[in-house]
DNA sequence: GAATGGTGTTCCATAATAAAGAACATATAA
DNA sequence: TTATATGTTCTTTATTATGGAACACCATTC
Protein backbone atom coordinates (compact mmCIF):
# COMPACT_ATOMS: atom_id res chain seq x y z
CA UNK A 1 0.00 0.00 0.00
CA UNK A 2 2.63 1.99 -0.73
CA UNK A 3 1.71 5.60 -1.93
CA UNK A 4 3.15 7.82 -4.36
CA UNK A 5 5.18 10.20 -2.45
CA UNK A 6 3.99 13.65 -5.24
CA UNK A 7 0.85 12.78 -5.88
CA UNK A 8 0.35 12.82 -2.30
CA UNK A 9 1.83 15.78 -1.38
CA UNK A 10 -0.13 17.51 -4.53
CA UNK A 11 -3.15 16.67 -3.33
CA UNK A 12 -2.51 17.49 0.28
CA UNK A 13 -1.30 20.95 -1.50
CA UNK A 14 -4.70 21.04 -3.10
CA UNK A 15 -6.61 20.23 0.20
CA UNK A 16 -4.62 23.39 1.75
CA UNK A 17 -5.49 25.90 -1.23
CA UNK A 18 -9.40 24.95 -0.41
CA UNK A 19 -9.09 26.29 2.82
CA UNK A 20 -8.14 30.07 1.11
CA UNK A 21 -10.17 31.24 -1.69
CA UNK A 22 -8.45 34.05 -1.99
CA UNK A 23 -5.26 32.39 -2.86
CA UNK A 24 -2.15 31.93 -0.75
CA UNK A 25 2.02 32.31 -1.04
CA UNK A 26 4.13 29.72 -1.52
CA UNK A 27 6.32 30.82 1.81
CA UNK A 28 3.24 30.50 3.57
CA UNK A 29 2.56 26.68 2.34
CA UNK A 30 5.81 25.46 3.02
CA UNK A 31 4.70 26.08 6.68
CA UNK A 32 1.30 24.74 6.14
CA UNK A 33 2.58 21.78 4.43
CA UNK A 34 5.87 20.97 5.94
CA UNK A 35 8.04 21.05 2.39
CA UNK A 36 10.42 22.95 1.03
CA UNK A 37 10.56 25.96 -1.01
CA UNK A 38 11.60 24.25 -4.15
CA UNK A 39 9.44 21.56 -3.68
CA UNK A 40 6.22 23.71 -4.01
CA UNK A 41 7.26 25.72 -6.06
CA UNK A 42 7.50 22.34 -8.80
CA UNK A 43 4.66 20.79 -7.19
CA UNK A 44 2.27 24.03 -7.88
CA UNK A 45 4.02 24.36 -11.61
CA UNK A 46 2.59 20.89 -12.57
CA UNK A 47 -0.78 21.61 -10.96
CA UNK A 48 -0.79 25.37 -12.78
CA UNK A 49 0.27 23.75 -16.39
CA UNK A 50 -2.89 21.69 -15.64
CA UNK A 51 -5.07 24.31 -14.47
CA UNK A 52 -6.31 23.17 -11.16
CA UNK A 53 -4.11 26.02 -9.99
CA UNK A 54 -4.25 29.50 -11.10
CA UNK A 55 -1.47 31.71 -9.90
CA UNK A 56 -2.39 35.66 -9.59
CA UNK A 57 0.83 37.07 -11.36
CA UNK A 58 -0.04 40.44 -8.73
CA UNK A 59 -0.11 38.93 -5.59
CA UNK A 60 2.33 36.02 -6.41
CA UNK A 61 -0.78 33.96 -4.74
CA UNK A 62 -1.73 30.56 -5.75
CA UNK A 63 -5.33 29.25 -5.98
CA UNK A 64 -7.53 26.73 -7.18
CA UNK A 65 -8.44 26.90 -10.33
CA UNK A 66 -11.86 26.00 -12.41
CA UNK A 67 -10.63 22.59 -13.24
CA UNK A 68 -11.81 21.39 -10.27
CA UNK A 69 -15.16 22.64 -10.89
CA UNK A 70 -14.80 21.32 -13.99
CA UNK A 71 -14.19 17.78 -12.07
CA UNK A 72 -16.89 18.12 -10.02
CA UNK A 73 -19.57 18.86 -12.82
CA UNK A 74 -20.84 15.45 -12.92
CA UNK A 75 -20.93 14.65 -9.36
CA UNK A 76 -23.82 15.31 -8.41
CA UNK A 77 -26.13 16.18 -11.17
CA UNK A 78 -26.13 12.65 -11.75
CA UNK A 79 -26.94 11.54 -8.58
CA UNK A 80 -30.29 10.45 -8.23
CA UNK A 81 -30.67 11.17 -5.06
CA UNK A 82 -30.20 14.91 -5.54
CA UNK A 83 -32.07 15.69 -8.51
CA UNK A 84 -35.02 13.42 -6.81
CA UNK A 85 -35.28 15.23 -3.70
CA UNK A 86 -34.99 18.65 -5.27
CA UNK A 87 -38.71 19.42 -5.73
CA UNK A 88 -39.61 18.09 -2.50
CA UNK A 89 -36.89 20.10 -0.44
CA UNK A 90 -37.85 22.96 -2.09
CA UNK A 91 -41.26 23.03 -1.42
CA UNK A 92 -40.30 21.77 2.34
CA UNK A 93 -38.30 25.01 2.16
CA UNK A 94 -40.35 27.38 1.04
CA UNK A 95 -43.12 25.65 3.68
CA UNK A 96 -41.52 26.02 6.63
CA UNK A 97 -39.43 29.18 5.09
CA UNK A 98 -36.05 27.86 6.62
CA UNK A 99 -33.11 26.42 4.80
CA UNK A 100 -32.64 22.87 4.00
CA UNK A 101 -30.19 20.36 3.65
CA UNK A 102 -29.44 17.28 2.01
CA UNK A 103 -26.41 15.03 3.29
CA UNK A 104 -24.47 11.90 2.77
CA UNK A 105 -22.11 10.04 4.56
CA UNK A 106 -18.32 10.07 3.70
CA UNK A 107 -15.90 8.25 4.95
CA UNK A 108 -17.54 9.00 8.45
CA UNK A 109 -18.31 12.60 8.25
CA UNK A 110 -21.48 14.48 6.92
CA UNK A 111 -21.01 16.19 3.48
CA UNK A 112 -23.67 18.58 2.49
CA UNK A 113 -24.87 17.15 -1.15
CA UNK A 114 -27.63 19.70 -1.83
CA UNK A 115 -29.15 23.51 0.17
CA UNK A 116 -32.23 25.27 -0.44
CA UNK A 117 -31.74 28.74 1.36
CA UNK A 118 -34.45 30.09 3.24
CA UNK A 119 -35.23 33.85 2.24
CA UNK A 120 -34.99 34.80 6.09
CA UNK A 121 -32.13 36.99 7.14
CA UNK A 122 -29.95 35.10 9.34
CA UNK A 123 -28.51 32.67 6.95
CA UNK A 124 -26.35 29.49 8.11
CA UNK A 125 -22.54 28.78 7.31
CA UNK A 126 -22.61 25.94 5.15
CA UNK A 127 -21.96 24.88 1.45
CA UNK A 128 -22.47 22.62 -0.66
CA UNK A 129 -19.56 20.20 -0.86
CA UNK A 130 -18.33 21.28 3.14
CA UNK A 131 -18.15 18.73 5.94
CA UNK A 132 -19.47 18.40 8.93
CA UNK A 133 -18.93 15.44 11.97
CA UNK A 134 -21.77 13.36 12.55
CA UNK A 135 -22.11 13.06 16.42
CA UNK A 136 -22.84 16.87 16.60
CA UNK A 137 -25.23 17.49 13.82
CA UNK A 138 -28.82 15.39 12.87
CA UNK A 139 -28.20 14.37 9.25
CA UNK A 140 -25.07 12.67 11.05
CA UNK A 141 -27.50 10.92 13.87
CA UNK A 142 -29.98 9.84 11.33
CA UNK A 143 -27.29 8.44 8.69
CA UNK A 144 -25.60 6.53 11.51
CA UNK A 145 -29.11 5.14 12.54
CA UNK A 146 -29.52 2.99 9.68
CA UNK A 147 -25.74 2.23 9.42
CA UNK A 148 -24.54 -1.90 11.13
CA UNK A 149 -23.25 -1.08 14.54
CA UNK A 150 -19.68 -2.43 13.17
CA UNK A 151 -20.14 0.90 11.45
CA UNK A 152 -21.63 3.09 13.66
CA UNK A 153 -18.49 1.62 15.92
CA UNK A 154 -16.04 2.44 13.38
CA UNK A 155 -16.95 5.85 13.14
CA UNK A 156 -17.22 6.39 16.80
CA UNK A 157 -13.90 4.74 17.64
CA UNK A 158 -12.34 7.82 14.79
CA UNK A 159 -14.60 10.41 16.60
CA UNK A 160 -13.40 13.05 18.85
CA UNK A 161 -16.15 14.48 20.76
CA UNK A 162 -15.18 17.91 20.88
CA UNK A 163 -18.12 20.26 23.16
CA UNK A 164 -18.44 22.75 20.39
CA UNK A 165 -21.92 24.03 22.91
CA UNK A 166 -22.44 23.31 26.32
CA UNK A 167 -25.49 20.67 24.70
CA UNK A 168 -22.90 18.88 22.80
CA UNK A 169 -23.06 15.21 23.15
CA UNK A 170 -19.27 14.76 24.57
CA UNK A 171 -19.02 10.54 25.40
CA UNK A 172 -19.77 7.34 23.47
CA UNK A 173 -22.02 5.81 25.45
CA UNK A 174 -24.52 8.87 25.25
CA UNK A 175 -24.26 9.32 21.43
CA UNK A 176 -24.86 5.51 20.92
CA UNK A 177 -28.11 5.80 23.40
CA UNK A 178 -28.83 8.97 20.91
CA UNK A 179 -28.73 7.14 17.80
CA UNK A 180 -30.83 4.46 19.54
CA UNK A 181 -33.83 7.05 20.44
CA UNK A 182 -33.08 8.39 16.47
CA UNK A 183 -33.57 4.69 15.15
CA UNK A 184 -37.00 4.74 17.24
CA UNK A 185 -38.40 7.87 16.50
CA UNK A 186 -37.34 7.72 12.81
CA UNK A 187 -36.10 11.21 13.07
CA UNK A 188 -33.15 13.22 14.84
CA UNK A 189 -32.59 16.78 16.53
CA UNK A 190 -29.46 19.10 16.61
CA UNK A 191 -30.52 20.68 19.34
CA UNK A 192 -27.90 23.27 19.60
CA UNK A 193 -25.57 20.62 19.42
CA UNK A 194 -23.15 22.18 16.90
CA UNK A 195 -23.53 25.95 17.16
CA UNK A 196 -25.30 27.53 19.81
CA UNK A 197 -28.04 29.41 18.17
CA UNK A 198 -29.08 27.12 16.23
CA UNK A 199 -31.78 24.24 15.95
CA UNK A 200 -32.34 21.13 13.54
CA UNK A 201 -34.30 18.60 13.05
CA UNK A 202 -33.27 15.78 10.42
CA UNK A 203 -34.91 12.58 8.87
CA UNK A 204 -33.77 9.19 6.96
CA UNK A 205 -33.98 9.28 2.89
CA UNK A 206 -34.51 5.23 2.36
CA UNK A 207 -33.43 3.69 -0.86
CA UNK A 208 -35.20 0.59 -2.82
CA UNK A 209 -33.64 -1.72 -0.23
CA UNK A 210 -34.84 -0.37 2.73
CA UNK A 211 -31.02 1.45 3.17
CA UNK A 212 -30.48 4.93 4.43
CA UNK A 213 -28.91 6.80 1.84
CA UNK A 214 -29.18 9.96 2.36
CA UNK A 215 -30.86 12.36 5.21
CA UNK A 216 -32.65 15.95 4.66
CA UNK A 217 -32.88 18.33 7.43
CA UNK A 218 -34.32 21.78 8.55
CA UNK A 219 -31.93 24.50 10.17
CA UNK A 220 -33.14 28.03 11.65
CA UNK A 221 -32.38 29.75 14.57
CA UNK A 222 -33.64 28.14 18.10
CA UNK A 223 -35.88 31.47 18.25
CA UNK A 224 -37.97 30.40 15.29
CA UNK A 225 -37.27 26.55 15.35
CA UNK A 226 -38.53 26.07 18.67
CA UNK A 227 -38.80 23.00 20.69
CA UNK A 228 -43.22 24.05 20.40
CA UNK A 229 -43.04 24.35 16.35
CA UNK A 230 -40.88 20.70 16.19
CA UNK A 231 -43.53 18.96 17.92
CA UNK A 232 -46.71 20.14 16.85
CA UNK A 233 -45.66 20.72 13.43
CA UNK A 234 -41.63 19.60 12.07
CA UNK A 235 -41.64 16.25 13.25
CA UNK A 236 -45.01 15.20 11.22
CA UNK A 237 -44.06 17.31 8.17
CA UNK A 238 -40.55 15.77 8.17
CA UNK A 239 -41.51 12.22 8.34
CA UNK A 240 -44.34 13.15 5.57
CA UNK A 241 -41.20 14.32 3.22
CA UNK A 242 -38.93 11.51 4.16
CA UNK A 243 -41.57 8.90 3.12
CA UNK A 244 -42.38 10.75 -0.43
CA UNK A 245 -38.68 11.30 -1.05
CA UNK A 246 -38.02 7.84 -0.43
CA UNK A 247 -41.36 6.48 -2.26
CA UNK A 248 -39.53 8.17 -5.35
CA UNK A 249 -36.56 6.44 -4.88
CA UNK A 250 -38.28 3.19 -5.08
CA UNK A 251 -39.06 2.48 -1.33
CA UNK A 252 -41.85 0.75 -0.63
CA UNK A 253 -41.54 0.22 3.47
CA UNK A 254 -43.56 2.51 5.90
CA UNK B 1 8.77 24.36 -17.51
CA UNK B 2 9.69 20.90 -16.58
CA UNK B 3 6.30 19.05 -14.47
CA UNK B 4 6.20 15.96 -12.49
CA UNK B 5 5.47 13.25 -13.88
CA UNK B 6 3.15 11.74 -11.34
CA UNK B 7 1.55 14.33 -10.83
CA UNK B 8 0.47 15.29 -14.68
CA UNK B 9 -0.32 11.39 -15.12
CA UNK B 10 -2.56 11.30 -11.51
CA UNK B 11 -4.46 14.31 -12.61
CA UNK B 12 -5.12 13.17 -16.46
CA UNK B 13 -6.72 10.26 -14.93
CA UNK B 14 -8.87 12.33 -12.68
CA UNK B 15 -9.94 14.42 -15.93
CA UNK B 16 -10.88 11.05 -17.94
CA UNK B 17 -12.26 9.86 -14.38
CA UNK B 18 -14.69 12.73 -14.24
CA UNK B 19 -16.53 11.64 -18.18
CA UNK B 20 -17.40 8.80 -16.12
CA UNK B 21 -20.20 9.31 -13.13
CA UNK B 22 -20.57 5.41 -12.99
CA UNK B 23 -16.84 5.07 -12.92
CA UNK B 24 -14.54 3.06 -15.23
CA UNK B 25 -12.14 0.16 -15.13
CA UNK B 26 -8.42 0.48 -14.84
CA UNK B 27 -8.47 -1.65 -17.97
CA UNK B 28 -10.28 0.70 -20.06
CA UNK B 29 -8.00 3.63 -18.12
CA UNK B 30 -5.05 2.20 -20.01
CA UNK B 31 -6.56 2.59 -23.09
CA UNK B 32 -7.75 5.86 -22.59
CA UNK B 33 -4.62 7.61 -20.99
CA UNK B 34 -1.95 5.33 -22.44
CA UNK B 35 -0.22 3.80 -19.52
CA UNK B 36 0.82 0.79 -18.45
CA UNK B 37 -1.81 -0.74 -16.06
CA UNK B 38 0.16 -0.92 -13.13
CA UNK B 39 1.26 2.86 -13.11
CA UNK B 40 -2.19 3.25 -13.37
CA UNK B 41 -3.37 0.82 -10.32
CA UNK B 42 -0.39 2.34 -8.42
CA UNK B 43 -1.86 5.91 -9.25
CA UNK B 44 -5.36 5.09 -8.25
CA UNK B 45 -4.55 3.72 -5.00
CA UNK B 46 -2.71 6.91 -4.24
CA UNK B 47 -5.98 9.22 -5.65
CA UNK B 48 -8.24 6.41 -3.39
CA UNK B 49 -6.24 7.07 0.00
CA UNK B 50 -6.77 10.79 -0.05
CA UNK B 51 -10.71 10.25 -1.19
CA UNK B 52 -10.00 11.96 -4.69
CA UNK B 53 -11.25 8.69 -5.83
CA UNK B 54 -13.41 5.96 -4.84
CA UNK B 55 -13.40 2.00 -6.27
CA UNK B 56 -16.26 0.31 -5.95
CA UNK B 57 -15.88 -2.69 -4.61
CA UNK B 58 -18.40 -4.39 -6.67
CA UNK B 59 -17.84 -3.92 -10.13
CA UNK B 60 -14.14 -2.69 -9.45
CA UNK B 61 -14.86 0.21 -11.46
CA UNK B 62 -13.60 3.48 -10.06
CA UNK B 63 -14.81 7.26 -9.91
CA UNK B 64 -14.20 10.35 -8.95
CA UNK B 65 -14.52 10.66 -4.48
CA UNK B 66 -15.97 13.45 -2.91
CA UNK B 67 -12.93 15.10 -2.02
CA UNK B 68 -13.53 16.89 -5.71
CA UNK B 69 -17.00 18.21 -4.46
CA UNK B 70 -14.95 19.56 -1.04
CA UNK B 71 -12.46 21.16 -2.65
CA UNK B 72 -14.59 23.03 -5.01
CA UNK B 73 -16.67 24.22 -1.88
CA UNK B 74 -15.53 27.81 -1.48
CA UNK B 75 -14.77 27.86 -5.31
CA UNK B 76 -17.93 30.14 -6.30
CA UNK B 77 -19.89 30.96 -2.98
CA UNK B 78 -17.25 33.50 -2.72
CA UNK B 79 -16.74 34.89 -5.82
CA UNK B 80 -19.05 38.28 -5.59
CA UNK B 81 -19.98 37.89 -9.12
CA UNK B 82 -22.45 34.89 -8.57
CA UNK B 83 -23.69 35.96 -4.96
CA UNK B 84 -24.15 39.55 -6.72
CA UNK B 85 -25.66 38.08 -10.09
CA UNK B 86 -28.02 35.07 -8.58
CA UNK B 87 -30.97 37.10 -7.52
CA UNK B 88 -31.03 39.28 -10.19
CA UNK B 89 -30.71 36.04 -12.81
CA UNK B 90 -33.57 34.57 -10.49
CA UNK B 91 -35.84 37.15 -11.37
CA UNK B 92 -35.27 37.12 -14.71
CA UNK B 93 -35.58 33.42 -15.62
CA UNK B 94 -39.20 33.81 -13.32
CA UNK B 95 -39.90 36.47 -15.32
CA UNK B 96 -39.19 35.12 -18.78
CA UNK B 97 -40.04 31.68 -17.79
CA UNK B 98 -36.49 30.24 -19.30
CA UNK B 99 -32.83 29.04 -18.53
CA UNK B 100 -30.57 31.64 -17.52
CA UNK B 101 -26.98 31.14 -17.44
CA UNK B 102 -23.90 32.84 -15.74
CA UNK B 103 -20.16 32.30 -17.52
CA UNK B 104 -16.62 33.23 -17.16
CA UNK B 105 -14.13 32.78 -19.55
CA UNK B 106 -11.47 30.48 -18.88
CA UNK B 107 -8.75 29.43 -20.47
CA UNK B 108 -9.99 30.41 -24.24
CA UNK B 109 -13.19 28.86 -23.35
CA UNK B 110 -16.71 29.50 -21.22
CA UNK B 111 -17.56 28.31 -18.24
CA UNK B 112 -20.74 27.73 -16.33
CA UNK B 113 -20.59 29.16 -12.96
CA UNK B 114 -24.60 29.26 -12.41
CA UNK B 115 -27.44 28.24 -13.91
CA UNK B 116 -30.99 28.99 -13.21
CA UNK B 117 -33.43 26.38 -14.39
CA UNK B 118 -36.99 27.53 -15.67
CA UNK B 119 -39.91 25.06 -15.15
CA UNK B 120 -40.38 24.21 -18.26
CA UNK B 121 -40.49 21.00 -19.94
CA UNK B 122 -37.18 21.11 -22.39
CA UNK B 123 -34.30 21.56 -20.08
CA UNK B 124 -31.16 21.98 -21.57
CA UNK B 125 -27.98 19.88 -21.10
CA UNK B 126 -25.49 22.04 -19.16
CA UNK B 127 -23.92 21.93 -15.52
CA UNK B 128 -22.27 24.51 -13.33
CA UNK B 129 -18.65 23.29 -14.31
CA UNK B 130 -18.97 22.43 -17.73
CA UNK B 131 -17.26 24.28 -20.49
CA UNK B 132 -18.38 25.55 -23.98
CA UNK B 133 -16.17 27.04 -26.91
CA UNK B 134 -16.30 30.58 -27.12
CA UNK B 135 -17.41 30.77 -31.07
CA UNK B 136 -20.53 29.79 -30.98
CA UNK B 137 -22.11 30.78 -27.53
CA UNK B 138 -23.31 33.79 -27.27
CA UNK B 139 -21.82 34.49 -23.68
CA UNK B 140 -18.40 33.53 -25.48
CA UNK B 141 -18.90 36.04 -28.05
CA UNK B 142 -20.12 38.86 -25.26
CA UNK B 143 -16.83 37.73 -23.02
CA UNK B 144 -14.72 38.04 -26.02
CA UNK B 145 -15.94 41.46 -27.01
CA UNK B 146 -14.46 42.75 -24.02
CA UNK B 147 -10.93 41.15 -24.74
CA UNK B 148 -8.10 43.06 -26.14
CA UNK B 149 -7.33 42.31 -30.31
CA UNK B 150 -4.27 40.31 -28.58
CA UNK B 151 -6.34 38.33 -26.58
CA UNK B 152 -9.21 37.83 -28.93
CA UNK B 153 -6.15 36.73 -31.48
CA UNK B 154 -4.45 34.48 -28.69
CA UNK B 155 -8.43 32.24 -28.30
CA UNK B 156 -9.27 32.20 -32.01
CA UNK B 157 -5.79 31.27 -33.13
CA UNK B 158 -6.36 28.09 -30.83
CA UNK B 159 -10.31 27.98 -31.79
CA UNK B 160 -11.31 24.67 -34.14
CA UNK B 161 -14.23 26.08 -36.15
CA UNK B 162 -16.60 22.95 -35.68
CA UNK B 163 -19.74 23.65 -37.92
CA UNK B 164 -22.14 22.23 -34.95
CA UNK B 165 -25.00 23.44 -37.10
CA UNK B 166 -25.38 25.29 -40.10
CA UNK B 167 -25.85 28.43 -38.36
CA UNK B 168 -22.15 28.04 -36.77
CA UNK B 169 -19.96 30.97 -37.62
CA UNK B 170 -16.84 28.67 -39.42
CA UNK B 171 -14.43 31.32 -40.49
CA UNK B 172 -12.05 33.49 -38.23
CA UNK B 173 -12.74 36.80 -40.26
CA UNK B 174 -16.52 36.22 -39.94
CA UNK B 175 -15.97 35.78 -36.24
CA UNK B 176 -13.90 38.89 -35.72
CA UNK B 177 -16.64 40.52 -37.71
CA UNK B 178 -19.37 39.32 -35.31
CA UNK B 179 -17.22 40.06 -32.36
CA UNK B 180 -17.49 43.84 -33.59
CA UNK B 181 -21.11 43.70 -34.03
CA UNK B 182 -21.60 42.66 -30.46
CA UNK B 183 -19.32 45.31 -28.97
CA UNK B 184 -21.80 47.59 -30.62
CA UNK B 185 -24.93 46.37 -29.98
CA UNK B 186 -24.18 45.50 -26.88
CA UNK B 187 -25.64 42.06 -26.60
CA UNK B 188 -24.78 38.74 -28.98
CA UNK B 189 -27.15 35.90 -29.67
CA UNK B 190 -26.32 32.28 -30.53
CA UNK B 191 -28.84 31.81 -33.38
CA UNK B 192 -28.83 28.19 -33.23
CA UNK B 193 -25.19 27.74 -34.09
CA UNK B 194 -24.50 25.27 -31.04
CA UNK B 195 -27.56 23.43 -31.09
CA UNK B 196 -30.05 23.87 -34.10
CA UNK B 197 -33.09 24.18 -31.49
CA UNK B 198 -31.61 26.54 -29.29
CA UNK B 199 -31.22 29.82 -29.72
CA UNK B 200 -29.84 32.09 -26.98
CA UNK B 201 -28.83 36.13 -26.18
CA UNK B 202 -26.60 37.30 -23.83
CA UNK B 203 -25.07 40.52 -22.18
CA UNK B 204 -22.07 41.45 -20.77
CA UNK B 205 -21.41 41.84 -16.92
CA UNK B 206 -19.02 44.93 -15.61
CA UNK B 207 -17.25 45.50 -12.70
CA UNK B 208 -16.18 48.15 -11.25
CA UNK B 209 -13.20 49.12 -13.45
CA UNK B 210 -15.83 48.56 -16.74
CA UNK B 211 -14.15 45.87 -17.75
CA UNK B 212 -16.25 42.60 -19.19
CA UNK B 213 -15.80 40.15 -16.09
CA UNK B 214 -18.86 37.99 -16.94
CA UNK B 215 -21.88 37.15 -19.21
CA UNK B 216 -25.48 36.26 -18.56
CA UNK B 217 -27.85 34.57 -20.76
CA UNK B 218 -31.40 33.91 -21.61
CA UNK B 219 -31.42 29.94 -23.44
CA UNK B 220 -34.41 28.46 -24.67
CA UNK B 221 -36.29 26.49 -27.90
CA UNK B 222 -36.33 28.61 -30.78
CA UNK B 223 -40.01 28.35 -31.07
CA UNK B 224 -40.35 29.83 -27.42
CA UNK B 225 -37.39 32.41 -28.02
CA UNK B 226 -38.11 33.63 -31.33
CA UNK B 227 -36.41 36.36 -32.64
CA UNK B 228 -39.64 38.63 -32.66
CA UNK B 229 -39.56 38.07 -28.64
CA UNK B 230 -35.93 39.04 -28.86
CA UNK B 231 -36.19 42.10 -30.34
CA UNK B 232 -39.63 43.23 -29.18
CA UNK B 233 -38.48 42.82 -24.91
CA UNK B 234 -35.43 40.51 -24.23
CA UNK B 235 -32.67 42.61 -25.47
CA UNK B 236 -34.20 45.60 -24.11
CA UNK B 237 -34.57 43.24 -20.51
CA UNK B 238 -31.10 41.97 -21.20
CA UNK B 239 -29.70 45.68 -21.42
CA UNK B 240 -31.41 46.61 -18.22
CA UNK B 241 -30.07 43.42 -16.19
CA UNK B 242 -26.45 43.80 -17.31
CA UNK B 243 -26.83 47.60 -16.23
CA UNK B 244 -28.11 46.14 -12.49
CA UNK B 245 -26.09 43.66 -12.13
CA UNK B 246 -22.50 45.90 -13.06
CA UNK B 247 -24.06 49.09 -11.28
CA UNK B 248 -24.34 46.38 -7.80
CA UNK B 249 -21.03 45.11 -8.52
CA UNK B 250 -19.63 48.96 -8.80
CA UNK B 251 -19.61 49.40 -12.34
CA UNK B 252 -20.41 53.19 -12.64
CA UNK B 253 -20.34 53.42 -16.95
CA UNK B 254 -23.55 53.64 -18.94
C1' DG C 1 -14.10 -29.83 -15.59
C1' DA C 2 -10.28 -28.04 -17.80
C1' DA C 3 -8.89 -24.23 -20.54
C1' DT C 4 -9.20 -19.65 -22.00
C1' DG C 5 -9.30 -14.73 -21.87
C1' DG C 6 -10.44 -11.12 -19.26
C1' DT C 7 -10.05 -8.77 -14.96
C1' DG C 8 -7.39 -6.43 -10.80
C1' DT C 9 -3.26 -6.90 -7.85
C1' DT C 10 1.55 -7.47 -6.30
C1' DC C 11 6.55 -7.80 -6.85
C1' DC C 12 11.03 -6.34 -8.10
C1' DA C 13 15.19 -4.81 -10.58
C1' DT C 14 16.32 -0.90 -13.02
C1' DA C 15 16.47 3.53 -14.58
C1' DA C 16 14.24 7.41 -14.46
C1' DT C 17 12.64 10.87 -11.55
C1' DA C 18 11.70 13.96 -7.92
C1' DA C 19 13.92 16.09 -3.91
C1' DA C 20 16.10 19.82 -1.54
C1' DG C 21 19.98 22.60 -0.60
C1' DA C 22 22.06 26.46 -2.43
C1' DA C 23 22.49 30.15 -5.37
C1' DC C 24 19.97 33.67 -7.70
C1' DA C 25 16.55 37.30 -8.53
C1' DT C 26 13.40 40.54 -7.10
C1' DA C 27 10.84 43.39 -4.05
C1' DT C 28 9.83 45.68 0.09
C1' DA C 29 11.08 47.62 4.46
C1' DA C 30 14.42 49.44 7.90
C1' DT D 1 22.30 50.98 1.78
C1' DT D 2 21.40 46.95 4.10
C1' DA D 3 18.45 43.47 5.57
C1' DT D 4 14.83 40.45 5.09
C1' DA D 5 11.44 38.21 2.78
C1' DT D 6 9.69 36.70 -1.14
C1' DG D 7 9.56 33.56 -5.68
C1' DT D 8 12.55 31.13 -9.10
C1' DT D 9 16.14 28.22 -11.05
C1' DC D 10 19.87 24.93 -10.94
C1' DT D 11 22.30 20.70 -10.06
C1' DT D 12 23.68 16.63 -7.60
C1' DT D 13 22.15 12.76 -5.25
C1' DA D 14 19.60 9.21 -3.81
C1' DT D 15 15.18 8.37 -3.50
C1' DT D 16 11.30 7.06 -6.04
C1' DA D 17 8.34 5.75 -9.54
C1' DT D 18 8.17 2.77 -13.43
C1' DG D 19 6.44 -1.20 -16.07
C1' DG D 20 7.25 -5.89 -17.27
C1' DA D 21 6.22 -10.16 -15.40
C1' DA D 22 4.08 -13.15 -12.36
C1' DC D 23 0.00 -13.95 -9.69
C1' DA D 24 -4.82 -14.40 -8.36
C1' DC D 25 -9.39 -14.29 -9.41
C1' DC D 26 -13.24 -14.42 -11.88
C1' DA D 27 -16.18 -15.42 -15.76
C1' DT D 28 -17.05 -17.94 -20.21
C1' DT D 29 -16.28 -21.38 -23.28
C1' DC D 30 -14.91 -25.65 -25.02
Amino acid sequence: MSNVQSIERALTILNKLSEYPDGIQIARLTEQVGLTKSTIHRLLATLVSMNYVVKDEETDKYKLGLQVLFLSRNLLNNSSIVTTAKPYLEKLSKDVNETVHLCIEDHGEVIYIDKIESNQTIRMYSRIGSRAPMYCTGVGKVLLSGATPEHVDQVISKTEFIPKTPYTITSKEAFLKEIETVKQQGYALDNSENEEVLRCIAAPIYDHKGKIIASFSISGPSNRVTMELINTTLIEKMKQYSQAISRNLGYSGS
